[in-house]
RNA sequence: UGCCCCGUUGUGUAAUGGUAGCACAGCAGACUCUGGAUCUGUUUGUCUGGGUUCGAAUCCUAGCGGGGCAGCCA
């Protein structure tokens, strides 16, 4: 591979290209994503995919997908398909090579066999209370387990009693037999597998001991012949562990590397954090488009380059970060502003009636669908007496660098006339209800000879032909930009309490009458919007704003208020 | 307070002993029938102190700051 078409360079691309050189695994790279199949896949997920799967097409390897499966009381098959179809959706595959940690589950109690045989493991009958005293404390020395040093015979008829089914959950463990003074608190005869008598989604009732993840994650990597076994910071402390199981069971090493997890500022990552909210039913299940999650991303309207650009333009360091949410925001903009098909649509309509536009007639104006991409085309958009405009276009009072429609002011209807508001119609209460406007016949978009400048052009829908839809307008779920960093709130309290939005009243021009689920549109001056795959019908389309344009006019009227 | 890791503009990330660059954000301007897009310009940075060196973001050292580790979670 040479230097000019690497993707990126980083201090993981260092480690493998050194590899390389020393041919440490006869030229081989492969690497996994070992997702634990307890919850859904988020953005920080998104990255280690791109990372690891993308490392192996950058090297001509390989990638595995392996669900890290060892706690059955926690993980579940829906788990298992909401991640395949979320890693598939981002365009990366795995082809034959699915895998599960508990498709080991033999060969591990077979390694776990060979240990207790060279005196380097042991069944301990002492309580998780009894082990956690003895364990120390990060600044004191841990204190030998009494059964530490049971003969082999013993620990070899124990185990396998524990494998039968003949003891209760708690009742004994198995240990490594390392360093109760390491240290490393890791390295403190961990615990490579307990008894639970817990059904698994695949193993069924097989087992009731499982191993957990330092026991089986190294020697997983080990089997399935993974080169280079990337991981988040926190498991830093396990490597030399990792280390040390591949080395005694003398099989082959691959090598733990340690990177810096993704986090975004306001909103959390944890699935912890992200399952509470969708058991307390603060959001609307995993892939509420709120969420940070990948289906949340898929349903909000994002697209698969759009986060592959993301994941990948972050980086891969050591040092921790907190990524703007505006770097996700531009990527997702910088993909749709490319492909999105543009279209015109009210979100809070103001009726405008042309006074001097002949009753009943209607012209089709020809509307660009991408001025970015001409191989799009036009379609026709039909303009008439009465259409509908987007209410925060008018004001009757406008500030100095208003441009847009004011009494006695013109703009120009895009793709249309210009028109001059003659008239301001309110009801009782004082709220504008409708303006009156008259419309400069020789203005007519492509034909204009009247020499006219305007300011500001607006977007509208023909009345008679709208669309009635629904749209969904989404915030910040948290108003704080580090909800999980706070030491003295919980999380939950830095909620946003308007970060959903619903307008009812919508105006869309026809041409999105048959618009089907997830299709994406850039509403124009709006933003871009998708049509949501839950709730949408045909007779009732619901839509999801993805991200907003960029509004220049949004930050002068801020910059104003301050 | 033991061990491990990390400190480069507001946020990320390059520079691997030789001009501190790039992206986003910000600011200013050009253009515009989307206040969109596009283009141009631009403010802000090597945690601190010593040392090695002709030369240090980079190597050494001391300090300071941040993060991780005491699940039979991963």
């Amino acid at each position: 591979m040479s230097e000019e078409i690497k993707k990126s360079s980083n201090f993981i691309t260092e480690i493998i290209d050194e590899h390389l050189k020393t041919n440490k695994y006869q030229g081989k790279v492969h690497t996994r994503f070992p997702p634990e199949p307890n919850g859904y896949l988020h953005i920080g997920h998104a990255k280690s995919i791109c990372l690891n799967f993308g490392l192996a097409r950058d090297y001509n390897g390989l990638c595995n997908l392996r669900f890290d499966d060892t706690n059955p009381t926690k993980e579940d098959i829906e788990y298992v398909d909401s991640i395949k179809e979320d890693i598939k959706w981002l365009g990366f595959t795995w082809d034959e090579r699915e895998y599960y940690a508990s498709d080991y589950f033999d060969k591990l109690y077979e390694f776990a066999v060979q240990l207790i045989k060279k005196g380097k493991a042991y069944v301990d009958s002492s309580s998780a209370e009894e082990i956690k005293a003895l364990r120390g404390t990060p600044t004191e020395p841990g204190k030998n387990s009494p059964y530490r040093d049971r003969p082999i015979e013993e620990n070899l008829e124990l185990f396998e009693k524990m494998k039968n089914g003949e003891f209760n959950e708690g009742k004994y463990v198995l240990r490594a037999k390392i360093d109760m003074a390491s240290p490393n608190l890791n390295m403190r005869d961990p615990i490579m597998y307990r008894i639970r008598f817990a059904e698994h989604h695949r193993t069924g009732n097989k087992w009731c001991i499982y191993p957990t993840y330092d026991w089986a994650h190294g020697q997983s990597d080990s089997i399935e012949g993974i080169t280079h076994s990337i991981c988040t910071l926190e498991f830093e402390n396990h490597r030399p562990l990792y280390n040390w199981f591949i080395e005694e069971l003398g099989i082959h090493h691959s090598q733990q590397i340690e990177f810096a997890r993704l986090n975004l500022n306001y909103t959390v990552m944890s699935k912890r954090k992200l399952l509470k909210l969708v058991e307390d039913k603060i959001v609307d299940g995993w892939d509420d488009p709120r969420m940070p999650t990948i289906s949340g991303l898929r349903r909000r309207g994002y697209t698969p380059e759009s986060i592959r650009n993301f994941a990948e333009g972050v980086g891969v360091a050591k040092r921790d970060n907190t990524i703007d949410v505006a770097l996700l925001e531009f990527r997702v903009r910088e993909d749709l502003n490319k492909k999105a098909q543009r279209v015109m649509s009210v979100l809070r309509p103001l009726k405008v009636v042309i006074t001097n536009y002949p009753d009943g007639k209607v012209e089709l104006m020809e509307a660009v669908n991408n001025p970015e991409d001409e191989t799009m085309g036009t379609r026709e958009v039909p303009f008439t007496k009465e259409i509908y405009i987007e209410h925060d276009d008018f004001m009757e009072d406008p500030p100095k660098k208003y441009f847009r429609l004011s009494p006695g002011n013109e703009v120009r209807l895009r793709y249309a006339y210009i028109i001059k508001c003659e008239e301001v119609i309110k009801d009782s209460e004082g709220n504008i209800t409708e303006l009156r406007c008259t419309y400069d016949p020789e203005t007519k978009s492509g034909h204009d000879t009247s020499g006219k400048k305007v300011k500001a052009t607006i977007h509208w829908v023909s009345a008679e032909h709208a669309v009635n839809a629904e749209v969904r307008l989404y915030d910040r779920l948290f108003s704080y930009e580090d909800p999980a960093g706070a030491k003295e709130k919980d999380f939950m309290e830095y909620l946003n309490p308007s970060s959903l939005e619903i307008l009812n009243d919508c105006k869309l021009e026809p041409y999105l009458k048959d618009a089907k689920k997830g299709d994406k549109f850039q509403f124009e001056r709006l933003g871009y919007f998708c049509v949501d795959t839950k709730y949408s019908t045909d007779e009732n389309l619901v839509f999801n704003r993805t991200v907003t344009l960029r509004d220049t006019w949004a930050k002068i009227q801020k910059n104003s208020e301050q």
